[in-house]
DNA sequence: TGTCTATTCGAAAACGGTTTCTCAAAAAAC
DNA sequence: GTTTTTTGAGAAACCGTTTTCGAATAGACA
């Protein structure tokens, strides 16, 4: 691999000009600029940006640490940040994991030592430790999705306890009292902010609150079929149910297919995120709709704002999207 | 951020030696080792890896160029990449391209000048200055899902042109003999590969291959619509289609149940891939699979080894993985 | 006690760039 | 023609590690 002196042999100059003409530096004549950027060319020199970020302090690389739960929405989100790193000249680390603070927390280290300019991280949990790592390095972080509350960190994300009125009070217009929540994890904070959305605007509309009605663990099939049979097979069943992810409804649509429940005709569904294939089902899905692309990139270009002010600890920002209901055919009016 | 000189004026000591300690190496005293290492822990010290990669020229970090065309059977190729490089400690950069030899090539340029210690490409095409680019580099090069032919890169993957046979042997075993082919681009290897497995199986069986059944660019949604129209409205219209990946499949069966046309009962249809969720459809579709996360584990495996015998050049590893049919609901007896 | 070998550590040279500082030559001003 | 300013290029320091090599100390042995 040629370096930056094999260049300034060949061009008859010192490696620091070589470095000053490619850098386009004000003080070398447009003639050397010329006949080195030629040379280099020539040579197919590709400059060590590892050897440049010794000495800049700058990776021009950003760090994304998120969880693969299965779930397109998150790839979306994961492809609005890809898009603009591309468009910023960035380049993007990503690092997936199976959701957990330990996993997360040890991306995160592995990304500081790599030196990239800031981070983006979609925690799963609400760890103190991940907490108190946020809080001790220098870099920018940025909060994707999911919040960890406490932290005065930046954020980008929708607002799921509006999400969840929105799409409880569509199943309540539609004359449902007995609305079951199908979650994954409480812990998760996405997740907490739906059911939390989802018992307040049961309150609000006068509707009591069961417990035996909200169930969780669903992002695993087995657990969701039992949760299904069980939760239809209580006195006073549900006529609808609020899933925390599309994916979750679907499953619950295929199960109460094989139950022989009908769906809207006997319970209504109504899922979230709004993933790309939906509408093509047999049942379209009625689903409250983030802009996950947009999320991304927005995510993106708010850490990259913060890595531009440098240490000027200017007040955080936060951006948070409003959901959207997309009402489609796996709501009905209440049964009788 | 602490360096190696604060540790070391901390735990007194030379700089040299806090090297050697944290790396456990054997010419420094376990007392010593101890010590350095409990000031290292106490001031939260984490090794500035680019500064080592620059003198070790290793930087434990591999590189992914994939595209992402909304496909989840890629995604879980990407996990599997993941997966493996995590246990392989290994970091990976994974860039997202929209496909295209150029967005290709120059993310693969940015990972060189990032000094990654192998490469991992899934073409889309078959461009010249990929195919050069690739035999200057000196790091490993692998080659998953998609080939380029003509160079001798490592390979894994699975054999398309197999895939095909089965499918189509399927179809042709429930008495298809008017079959069409939905395929995104021909360019694309493994489309191409699938196309003329399609092609010779038809000659095979002694059924006339009609170039009107072939169809491309069905990637776009609206180009998919207009295709399936215009070959259900041919003379002699398909009473089988095998798609080139199973989002395509369910987009034509969408299509279809627009039209009134029933699946299998007028028309069977064959995905590719076996895609998640595939079998919670109202149909369950028929499909070949591949083991993607499995692919994407063996991919990195063998670039790991090729990066360790590093500059001695054994032959080329390819891994060919064999598709398997998963016969659901979506295919059907031929019509008389 | 003197020599020889192990052990342990530090000094210094890399790695491949960027940047600052210095200085000579050329251009401009008088 | 002399002085001042501007321009262009090189020398050297630096970024934060690892690694080689040599020196000092300790231990072993005759």
């Amino acid at each position: 691999m040629n370096t930056i002196k094999d260049v300034a042999k060949k061009a008859g100059v010192s490696p620091g000009t070589v470095s000053k003409a490619l850098l386009d530096r004000h003080d070398v004549s447009n003639s050397t600029k010329r006949r080195v950027k030629r040379v280099a060319e020539e040579m197919g020199y590709i400059p060590n940006i590892i050897a440049r970020s010794l000495v800049t302090s700058k990776t021009n690389t950003i760090g994304l640490v998120t969880p693969y739960l299965g779930n397109p929405a998150l790839i979306e989100r994961l492809r609005g940040v890809q898009n603009a790193c591309l468009s910023n000249k960035y380049l993007l680390i990503t690092c997936l994991n199976e959701g957990g603070a330990e996993e997360e927390l040890s991306q995160a280290e592995a990304l500081i030592a790599r030196k990239v300019d800031g981070i983006i991280i979609t925690p799963t949990g609400n760890s103190i430790k991940l907490k108190e790592f946020i809080s001790r390095i220098e870099i920018p972080v940025v909060l994707m999705s999911e919040m960890i509350e406490g932290t005065g960190c930046d954020f980008v994300g929708e607002d799921d306890y509006e999400g969840a009125k929105t799409g409880m009070e569509h199943l309540i217009s539609l004359g449902h009292r007995n609305i079951a929540y199908f979650g994954s994890f409480p812990e998760i904070y996405s997740d907490g902010r739906l059911a939390k959305g989802y018992r307040d605007t049961l309150e609000k509309y006068g509707i009591p609150y069961r417990k035996e009605l909200v169930l969780w663990g669903n992002t695993d099939r087995d657990i969701l079929e039992k949760n299904v049979e069980r939760v239809m097979n209580t006195v006073s069943a549900p006529t609808a149910i609020f899933a925390w992810s599309d994916i979750i409804a679907i499953d619950i649509m295929s199960k109460l297919g094989k139950m022989n429940i009908n769906v809207p005709e006997d319970v209504s569904i109504i899922g979230y995120d709004n993933i790309d294939f939906l509408s093509l089902f047999h049942i379209p899905l009625t689903t409250v709709a983030q802009p996950n692309f947009l999320i991304g990139q927005k995510t993106v270009e708010l850490l990259l704002e913060c890595i531009e002010r440098d240490g000027e600890n200017e007040p955080t920002g936060k951006l948070i999207f409003r959901p959207e209901l997309i009402v489609r055919k796996s709501t009905g009016p209440a049964k009788k």
